[in-house]
DNA sequence: AGATTAGCTGCAAGTCAGTTGCAATAACTC
DNA sequence: GAGTTATTGCAACTGACTTGCAGCTAATCT
C-alpha cells in the first residue's frame, strides 16, 4: 500500500472516520490528494495525482468523494468564474472564508480574506434572517501585473 | 413579425445596437425575453419563451446570444449555488451588484444590496490592485420560513 | 479469527448543458 | 438593389458528471 497507515491521518480523514464512515483504501487516497494540494485541483486533477497512488482509483470514485465531501462540509466547491469550461475546483474548507479574485488575462487566482466580507456576512444572517451554511465569492477582472504590463486599450472596462 | 418594431427597444437592444452589432429578429427576441423576465431564466427556459414568440428560434442561437451578451457585460451568469444541476441562470446586468442568496431547503432566491458588499469590492480593487470586470456572490443555507417552519434538527449546520 | 452485512467500488452506459462545423440566410453598407 | 459578411439552423459532437448493477470489502458481531 503506497500510503503507509502509520502516517498521522489528516484532518479530512480524522473527520469523516468520526461521522461513521468507511475509511476505505481509495478515500484515503483521495483525501491525502485534496488535503495535500498546493492550487485548486478539479476532478480529473485529482483522479490524475489519486492514480499515481493507485493506478485502480475510478473516475466514479473520485466524483462520488467529492461529493461526500461537499456534503459534509468538509471541502468547498469553486466555480472560479469558468474560466476554464465548465468544470470544477476544490479546496478543503477553510477556518475562514475567503474571496477568490480570478485574472481574465493570465487565469492567475488569488485569494483573500477581508473583515468587512466576515461582517457582510453577519449582516445577511442578521438583515435577511438567512441562515448560512455556504458562501462563494468570486470576482473576474485584471490582476496587478496584467493591469501594468499590458497597455490600458487592451482591457476591456 | 411577433414583435412590433414600434415598440420602444429595451436598453440592451439599444446597447447592443450601439456595439455595431446586428439587430436579428432572433436576436430582438432573446434580448425582450431576458429584458421581461421576472425571474432568474436559465438557457432552456429562455429558449421556451423565445419559440412562443417564434417557434424557429433554435438553442443553439440562444446559447450564442447569451455568451454574446455576457461577454458585452450586458448580462451576468449566476450559478445559484448549483441548487439543481449544472445550468446557468441570467440576469440583466443591474446597475449596483447584489448577492444571492440559495434556500437549500426550498429552492427559494432572494437578491439583497448592500453597502458593506460595495466596501468590500473598493477594498479588494485597492488593497488587492485587482482591476474588477464582474462579482458573484452567492450563499448557500436557509431562508427565514425554512428555519422556522421546520424543527431544528432537520437543517444541517 | 471467521461469518455477516451494509456500504463502497469499478465498469459500462447514459444524461445533460453547452459547443462546433458548415451550408444557407439575412443584416447592414454602398 | 447588389454585395459582403455576420448570423442562423441543423446535426453531430464534447466534456463533466451520474446511474445501474454485480462483485468486493470495511467495520461489526460473534
Amino acid at each position: 500500500m503506497p500510503l503507509p497507515q502509520t502516517e498521522t491521518p489528516g484532518r479530512l480523514q480524522t473527520e469523516l472516520m468520526s461521522r461513521g464512515l468507511r475509511m476505505t483504501h481509495q478515500r484515503r487516497i483521495i483525501l491525502s490528494v485534496v488535503e495535500t494540494a498546493k492550487q485548486h485541483l478539479d476532478a480529473a486533477q485529482i483522479l490524475r495525482h489519486a492514480r499515481k497512488l493507485d493506478p485502480g482509483v475510478d473516475r466514479v470514485t473520485v466524483y462520488r468523494t467529492l461529493k461526500l465531501l461537499k456534503r459534509h462540509g468538509l471541502i468547498d466547491e469553486l466555480d472560479l468564474m469558468h474560466l476554464e469550461g465548465e468544470k470544477h475546483f476544490y479546496e478543503r474548507r477553510p477556518q475562514r472564508d475567503h474571496i477568490h479574485m480570478a485574472c481574465l488575462r493570465c487565469g492567475k487566482i488569488t485569494e483573500f480574506e477581508s473583515d468587512l466580507f466576515d461582517r457582510l456576512k453577519g449582516q445577511i444572517q442578521r438583515e435577511c434572517h438567512f441562515h448560512i451554511v455556504v458562501t462563494r465569492l468570486e470576482v473576474g477582472g485584471y490582476c496587478a501585473q496584467c493591469r501594468t504590463s499590458a497597455a490600458a486599450r487592451d482591457l476591456p472596462a
